[in-house]
RNA sequence: GGCCCGUUCGUCUAGGGGUUAGGACACCAGGUUUUCAUCCUGGCAACAGGGGUUCGAUUCCCCUACGGGUCACCA
């Protein structure tokens, strides 16, 4: 796609927590669709509800773009010129603004009480209306305004829809059209002199010279008060692109209590990056053949977003977990081994250098679906799990064998001369055949006792990482366990 | 309830007036194997319903149903 004006977009999130995950789509999308067109991406903090900021709540969206490679152009920190990006810091503009739409008979100060409004929407509610507010301070005399003012009764500035229709051309979705006296008398200033995000966002967007308004589907019904207000100060319209909504698996808006929705709790939890950003970019998006896999790169050269698609999707973990395990498979030997570690020292017994990190990376590069399953599947290299004795006896087996195999184990792990995975293992294939047991009836029980588990990586990766003391000691004690039953 | 948006396998989706409706995840079966995982092979599984338009509709139009979003001095 190409425009011909240079293309500016904006992520404008509110410091008020952790970031959605939806979150993280909207800001890829905008990131890809600007630098494809090598527009400038700007990051404004939307923070005008004074309630609900939440101290760090900055740096953790910071941290989070940058964890992701969404570097912005403009933004809180690095000065551009349109600045400051952080709304609390603007609201001289805001009102200013206002007053001019006051001035012109665009807008009103409304003195109506929360407490007031809250038992007329309730009414209205109770008698099947559509909640609205009815305008009452609109009829107020120029007299009676003094009054209240001079009374120091607190305000609100409200916008005073105008008589119509308002339609807007969608990327994603086409035109949408609303009958404006479907629309209620938006409050533009609170009475805390703060501006209400409808305000705001029309404002900032007009002075950062914003192109493109590119944001979750959630702001559809309000689209048509912001038109609304680019109209009555004669500013040309951004084009407006809503995206579809991440669902749960209820199909309703993706929300805490249902799984992780926090992007900083999947890092956590020992999601990649580039994982779960793949993941997320083909929620709602996809190239129109059949790959799956991209890089950052790769994603911004392909993205359409007039392509993208119009119904909500389901956050589906289990996709999610197969494209982590893509991704852990291509990563090195030393790029895994930073990752594993602070999940490995998690472990209740763990000491740094029992085992050699390849190994272990060895034993599971395979069977993780996220970073932090080490920290269980590799416990039991630190600590033999205390297991029933009756697990070392293989389903095709019985008692006697399971202790001849564990008994002759023994001996042949004093004969061996190198404590190397494939020489035990052909040490003991080839006697295994002496012994007349088949390799079930053999290795299953060396297993379970060399892990403590039914289910393992392979034997003899295990017993070259324990060590042979470490081996024979687990081994005893299995004999023990198997002649006791 | 008003307004708005949406609807292809369980999930993410491709496709598009005439197709055996394609892929991926999940699931199932088989193979490899000392278990599990990986890997390989195969399988199950979808156009919400009803009317039009048309020689023909899953695809275009309308209605219905269902789902969702939104109706704050939150964003």
């Amino acid at each position: 796609m190409f425009f011909k004006n240079k293309i500016r977009t904006r992520f404008a999130p509110s410091p008020t927590g952790f970031m959605h995950v939806g979150s993280l789509r909207t800001a890829l999308y905008n990131y890809a669709f600007t630098k494809q067109n090598k527009g400038k991406f700007i990051l404004r903090l939307e923070d005008t509800d004074r309630s609900r900021y939440v101290n760090g709540a900055e740096d953790s969206l910071k941290n989070v773009l940058k964890n992701f490679s969404l570097n912005y152009d403009e933004g809180p920190d690095n000065k551009g010129k349109f600045g400051p990006y952080i709304q609390s810091k603007r609201l001289n503009i805001y009102q200013e603004y206002a007053d001019k739409l006051i001035k012109e008979g665009y807008a009103y100060k409304c003195f109506c009480s929360s407490e007031n409004l809250k038992k007329m929407r309730d009414k209205q509610i109770a008698d099947k209306l559509p909640p609205k507010y009815d305008r009452r301070c609109l009829k107020l005399t120029d007299q009676e305004i003094k009054q209240k003012l001079a009374a120091k009764t607190p305000y609100v500035v409200r916008l005073k829809i105008p008589v119509g229709k308002t339609t807007f051309n969608d990327l994603v979705r086409g035109e949408i059209k609303i009958n404006n006296n479907t629309l209620d008398d938006q409050v533009l200033i609170k009475s805390d002199g703060f501006p209400t995000y409808h305000l705001a966002v029309v404002i900032d967007d007009y002075l950062m010279k914003i192109t493109h308004v590119i944001r979750g589907e959630e702001w559809i019904p309000s689209t048509p008060k912001h038109i609304i207000l680019y109209r009555l100060f004669g500013w040309p319209l951004p084009q407006f692109a809503h995206l579809p909504l991440l669902l749960n698996p209820d199909k309703s808006k993706l929300s805490k209590r249902q799984g992780d929705i926090a992007v900083e709790d999947f890092l956590a939890k020992g999601y990649l990056p580039e994982a779960l950003l793949n993941f997320i970019a083909l929620l709602g998006w996809n190239p129109g053949d059949n790959k799956e896999k991209f890089t950052l790169a790769e994603f911004i050269k392909e993205f359409d977003i007039t392509k993208v698609q119009k119904g909500g999707a389901v956050f589906n973990v289990e996709k999610l977990n197969w494209m982590n395990c893509q991704y852990i498979k291509e990563k090195n030997n030393k790029e895994l081994a930073e990752l594993i570690d602070p999940y490995l020292k998690k472990i209740p017994n763990y000491k740094s250098k029992t085992y050699d990190i390849k190994k272990i990376i060895g034993l599971f590069k395979d069977r993780l679906e996220k970073i932090s399953d080490i920290s269980d599947k590799a416990e039991f290299l630190y600590k033999l799990p205390d297991y029933d004795g009756n697990i070392l006896i293989g389903k095709k087996s019985d008692k006697n064998k399971t202790v001849l195999a564990l008994e002759k184990s023994l001996e042949y792990l004093n004969q061996l001369k190198k404590n190397e995975a494939t020489e035990i293992k052909n040490l003991f294939d080839k006697n295994r055949e002496e012994l007349g047991l088949t390799r079930a009836e053999m290795f299953w029980p060396l297993r379970v006792a060399v892990s403590g588990q039914e289910r393992s990586p392979d034997v003899f990766d295990i017993m070259e990482i324990l060590g042979s003391d470490e081996s024979q000691t687990r081994i005893k004690l299995a004999i023990e366990k198997s002649t006791n039953l």
